[in-house]
RNA sequence: CGGGGCGUAGCGCAGUUUGGUAGCGCGCACGGUUCGGGACCGUGAGGUCGGAGGUUCGAAUCCUCUCGCCCCGACCA
């Protein structure tokens, strides 16, 4: 491509809305636009990311035997209707009538059409397994769109649905699928990990996200110092914490008045001079939750926070809702800061950290009080069950070394869903016993858009985006300086050639001063740069430079070419063979 | 949905407190000088001041309503 002809609208300052690098770098690259809050729209350059993010994706799912389709986006509301999830799906799902009045939904997934397209023509075991996959836009109506590219109203997503005889095939489907999402995290250049995670409210049972570890991402991980142990927070387990409080005599219990002081770190701060030693992790947090109509507690320590997912599951219910204030004061009898366990009438839960503080500060139940002294067991009774949040240096599950936190982007999810849809969707098959069975499905998905974002988010730096080769919107971009015509020449032909070899080559050919070509470069992230200035190409040398590089390097005119074809395939990525003919 | 902020030229902003006929930088067009890390000089084009209603002789500025966007939180198959 020649520059002069392309359209990459490059900004030089920085859109005041944009706050996260990929959203400022892909806004100010000129490779995508905002159209509305959640919605953008791709140029050129933004486009052909995409579409190297595709092309390594397809030819994965290919391998592993996936068949692609594609399913339409906008549905008649009768299939979500068929599950229930036109209505569970929330104000997350876009709803919307035709002339004639009938509803209608944009696709934010397509469990039920791919069970639907399956289950016409699926009447045999004979016929199975079978994995159908899509790359698609998904529509979900977010709460609150943010970051740019990253969560988004409107995205671009591959999905993938196996179809098996029965839980143990499902569960080969679902390997098979892991095993391609790691070639394909690994072609993308990006550093992940594949943690545990919640199957949400989908009727998963296996499942894992593969994550790309990011500052910025919206999810919470934990990560094993020394063996490959890794969850989601959501999820996350960890052996109990050794309790820092003895479990000596404790004194009885004892009220306290503390006046307007509710928090944690208020209560620790006003009890310190007439209760030496207490600190926050001999605190119990009280906090009230609604759980299926009824009003529970959850105690846990001071220092620690509820999992609300755990809470949920030690329950049986799915999901549960903080109190409000009033009803907090409707369960407790007091203002919000002072409930307890004491005198709590009603369910208990306690994290197993809580139950093992043996002299604890809690709330009384009363406005403005507190007790001292407490001990589980002996003041109050509640069921012990792990809903603690796992922190930073907890002791990993599996082999009890430091856990770590981390950030992430979760750029896939795959789970095995049983037979949540085909039971409800009457998609079955006869096995050979001639028994009527319901398809056991998984479901694999890739934030297709989400990954691009993700990508810069993890390569980039002052000046720029730093593409990895693969799904770089060029792999080498000839920058000739000068007004002189040598060096515009000697890069046409270089062009020529890099083209004949099957290299995607970006030719500046603009006519603007050396500075704003570089910084052009820079900002969009081609992994390699030929510089051909008029002093070299009397020696008869070009310049090469690797975007991530600091110094380039000087190569033989006439080597040129060859040598930058190597080095696109040796930092993956793949010359077209389409123009390789030619 | 709760809290905060912002809508003025393609982009970034000033002007709003104290009403008086819209300005700066970048970008864009033209001319000239420059040419290895976002050059300089000159000339010029470009604006329903988010929208509607109101107050006023007069509204970007004051009042009412409304729409949109961003951030924090809630939420997130």
């Amino acid at each position: 491509m020649r520059y002069s002809k392309a359209f990459i609208p490059t900004l030089k300052e920085v859109p005041k809305d944009a706050t996260t690098p990929s959203h400022v770098l892909l806004l100010r690259g000129g490779f995508v636009r905002m159209v509305g809050a959640g919605i953008y729209e791709m140029l050129p350059l933004g486009r052909r990311v995409l579409s190297k993010i595709e092309r390594t994706v397809r030819r994965e799912m290919d391998d592993a035997g996936a068949q692609e389709v594609l399913m339409p986006a906008l549905l008649p509301a009768e299939y979500f209707q068929e599950t229930g999830r036109y209505d569970s799906f929330g104000g997350a799902l876009f709803r919307l009538k035709d002339r004639k009045g009938a509803e209608y939904n944009l696709g934010p997934t397509h469990e039920e059409i791919i069970t639907d397209m399956v289950r016409r023509d699926v009447k045999s075991y004979r016929q199975l397994p079978l994995n159908l996959y899509q790359i698609q836009m998904k529509f979900r109506d977010e709460p609150r769109p943010r970051a740019g590219i990253l969560r988004c109203r409107e995205f671009l997503m591959k999905d993938a649905y196996s179809f098996d005889v029965d839980e143990a095939h499902a569960l080969e489907s679902y390997a098979v699928m892991r095993e391609a999402y790691h070639r394909i995290f690994k072609q993308l250049g990006l550093d992940y990990r594949v943690v545990a995670a919640d199957s949400g409210a989908m009727g998963g049972s296996t499942s894992a996200e593969f994550q790309v570890l990011v500052q910025t991402g919206e999810d919470s991980l934990v990560v094993c110092s020394s063996c490959d142990y890794a969850a989601n927070v959501e999820v996350a387990e960890t052996t109990l914490p050794t309790d820092a409080s003895s479990a000596d005599e404790t004194p009885d219990a004892t009220k306290v008045h503390t006046p307007g002081v509710g928090s944690i770190a208020d209560v620790v701060a006003f009890l310190t001079p007439t209760l030496p030693g207490i600190s926050p992790a001999r605190m119990l947090k009280s906090l009230l939750y609604t759980a299926d109509e009824r009003v529970v507690m959850a105690v846990v320590r001071g220092d620690d926070d509820v999992n609300e997912i755990r809470l949920a599951r030690a329950l049986g219910v799915s999901e549960v809702v903080l109190a409000s204030a009033e009803d907090v004061r409707k369960a407790t009898g007091a203002q919000v800061g002072f409930a307890g366990p004491v005198g709590f009438e009603g369910e208990i839960v306690l994290d197993p950290a809580a139950a093992a503080v043996a002299d604890a500060v809690i709330g009384a139940n009363e406005t403005d009080h507190h007790l001292a002294h407490v001990r589980h067991g002996r003041d109050f009774e509640g069921r012990v069950a792990s809903i603690r949040m796992v922190k930073e240096g907890d002791p990993c599950p599996s082999c009890g070394a430091e856990l770590r936190s981390f950030r992430g982007i979760e750029g896939g999810h795959v789970f095995v869903l049983g037979t949540h849809y085909s039971a409800k969707m009457g998609a079955t098959f006869l096995d050979p016993e001639g028994e009527e069975k319901p398809l056991v499905m998984g479901c694999y998905g890739i934030g297709v858009s989400r990954l691009m974002a993700a990508a810069i988010e993890q390569h980039h730096d002052d000046d720029g985006i730093l593409w990895p080769m693969s799904i770089a919107p060029y792999q080498v971009i000839l920058t000739p300086l000068g007004k002189e015509a040598g060096p515009l020449q000697a890069a046409e032909s270089l062009y020529d050639e890099l083209r004949a070899l099957g290299v995607e080559a970006l030719l500046d050919d603009r006519a603007e001063r050396p500075g704003v070509k570089f910084k052009d470069a820079d900002l969009l992230g081609i992994p390699l740069r030929v510089t051909i200035g008029q002093r070299g190409l009397d020696a008869g040398m070009l310049e090469l430079k690797r975007r991530d590089a600091k110094e380039a390097e000087k190569v033989p005119l006439a080597e040129t070419a060859a040598r930058v074809a190597t080095w696109v395939t040796g930092l993956g990525g793949e010359l077209s063979p389409r123009r390789a003919r030619a």
